[in-house]
RNA sequence: UCCUCAGUAGCUCAAUGGCAGAGCAUUCGGCUGUUAACCGAAGGGUUGUAGGUUCGAGUCCUACCUGAGGAGCCA
């Protein structure tokens, strides 16, 4: 209730005290912006912020945003008391304010209604001393990213976190909806997963612990108790990327079955992946119009995905270098780089799903392809329009044996892996998995040139702060 | 770790080696339908740091700091 949230004059400091006179608290009913539609000819009450004010001669044009949506109220000095008249015309902008006004469909409003102003009261006044740092002028991105704490009270970048929670909420409905339990691993783990990234290192009691880099090998093991699993959380690299497509602390969504192939596997992706977008078309399309996405190219997101064998595409590579798209030769054998993704991703409509890769270049627990163990049955699904790898996954080694002595060849710590041997010791399937980022994947889905905008607060190389 | 680029007013950016500038933001004034409103005025500067070249350096040279983009590695 507004009384209730409202401050007292004595908690306020002298200078954002808004108002000698204290006004009352507007009484008509409590409405929202994004459904100020159900209340055409109401009065409301809307509880938000001052986003913009324009005004000419005797006419105010504030603009209000309440986090879900703006509207802009209309004022004139003769239609509303003075005293409102005068707060809102020296009002600063993103100033807290409970508002009250009559709703009125205007054609000229971009969201089709506008609220003509009845009575304000000013929760706390931003000074004009020291006003709102973030105004609706260009700003560079360290700048804003300094301010990440205000910057997401932009349109843009609120829109942005209501598509990675539509996402997110997705992603987790959709292995819900198909017999998929939920199994999260640890966040603290005592040896690297893979052997392979740079981790975070944390004292745990006096002994060396790490941030986790993923919880593969731990749902590998409750995927053979529950058959099929998933878990969804944050995972931690300590490389020192510096790319559009590189967070150090970034959130995986990673199913794992028991009784699956690589086929089986390039079937959940797609199938998954199609899920996630077709709701974000469905649910979050006023969103998608304020980062200006083209939706028609969402909405072709639909199974089956183009599946190329990493032969196959070495050929593309090779041939794109001959034709003079791509400036470095592809080398056979080796993993795709960089710019090699890019073009390969701007081949295709749709995800392109690569799979058996030499085994060479991939990691230990990857199951060799019976037909040719040179290949591992690993699958990359590389996201359109250039975005790349948003999903990396496998068949999992079931062997001890090949899995033991693949330990060994790693030169990585027999013992810290013998419980992840035990699961090829007691009751050894064929299973596979998948880890998919979830930054990535909002990058791709919301068109964005970075991941960094993904997620409320981003970890970068150079940024912890705030 | 390597390569490239950048750092000037609160913000975004100009300034041939020769007086430190504009737009926005802020304050004041004007305007009864504005859409990042517009018009007029005012205040606002240790040009990232240290050194060097020069009659004179925001500009040229050296080192360093900070950040951005890319490579490698990955999701």
């Amino acid at each position: 209730m507004p009384e209730d949230t409202a401050p007292s004059a004595e908690t306020q400091t002298p200078s954002t005290i808004a108002s000698k006179v204290p006004a009352p608290a507007p009484t008509a009913p409590l409405a929202t912006i994004a459904t100020l539609g159900q209340h055409d000819g109401q009065s409301v009450t809307l509880r938000g912020w001052l986003y913009n004010l324009r005004e000419s001669g005797k006419l105010l044009f504030p603009i209000f945003r309440d986090g879900t949506g703006t509207v802009q109220g209309v004022a004139h000095v003769k239609s509303v008391p003075a005293h409102v008249f005068d707060s809102l015309k020296h009002l600063t902008q993103e100033s807290s304010v409970i508002v009250q006004g009559k709703v009125r469909a205007d054609k000229r409003a971009p969201g089709g209604y506008e609220l003509d102003v009845e009575d304000l009261q000013v929760i706390q006044r931003v000074p004009e001393s020291d006003p709102y740092p973030i105004s609706l002028k260009e700003h560079g991105v360290d700048f804003l990213m300094e301010r990440r704490h205000l910057w997401v009270r932009s349109p843009r970048q609120s829109a942005i976190l209501r598509i990675r929670a539509e996402i997110m909420r997705a992603a987790a409905e959709y292995f819900d909806n198909n017999g998929f339990i939920r199994t999260d691993p640890p966040i603290l783990t005592p040896a690297a997963c893979e052997g392979t990234s740079t981790l975070f290192p944390v004292d745990y009691f006096g002994d060396p612990a790490f941030l986790t880099q993923s919880g593969q090998l731990y749902i590998e093991s409750t995927a053979l108790a529950l058959g099929k699993v998933y878990s969804f959380g944050p995972t931690f690299r300590a490389e020192k990327s510096k790319t559009r497509r590189h967070l150090t602390e970034f959130w995986m969504i990673e199913p794992e079955v028991a009784y699956c192939d690589l086929d089986g596997l390039m079937e959940l992706a797609e199938n998954f992946i199609s899920h996630i977008v077709q709701s974000v078309v469905r649910n979050r399309r006023p969103e998608l119009d304020v980062i200006g996405r083209d939706v028609t190219k969402l909405e072709s997101i639909t199974p089956p995905f183009p599946r190329l064998r990493y032969d196959e595409a070495a050929k593309m590579l090779q041939q794109a270098h001959a034709d003079g798209h791509l400036e470095n030769p592809f080398e056979y054998g080796n993993d795709f780089g960089s710019p090699d993704e890019t073009w390969l991703t701007q081949q295709f409509a749709k995800p392109v799903m690569v799979h058996r890769y030499p085994a060479a270049v991939k990691a230990f627990y990857m199951e060799p392809d019976p037909d040719d163990p040179t290949f591992a049955l690993c699958l990359d699904v590389l996201a359109p329009e250039g975005y790349g790898e948003v999903i990396g996954g496998s068949q999992r080694v079931a062997s001890y044996e090949l899995l033991k002595s693949r330990i060994e060849a790693h030169n990585l710590p027999l013992e810290a892996f013998q419980w992840y041997l035990d699961l090829r010791r007691y009751g050894s399937v064929p299973h596979a998995g998948f880890g998919m980022g979830i930054e990535r994947l909002v990058a791709w889905i919301c068109g964005l040139d970075h991941v960094r905008e993904t997620i409320p607060f981003a970890r970068t190389l150079h940024r912890i702060y705030p």
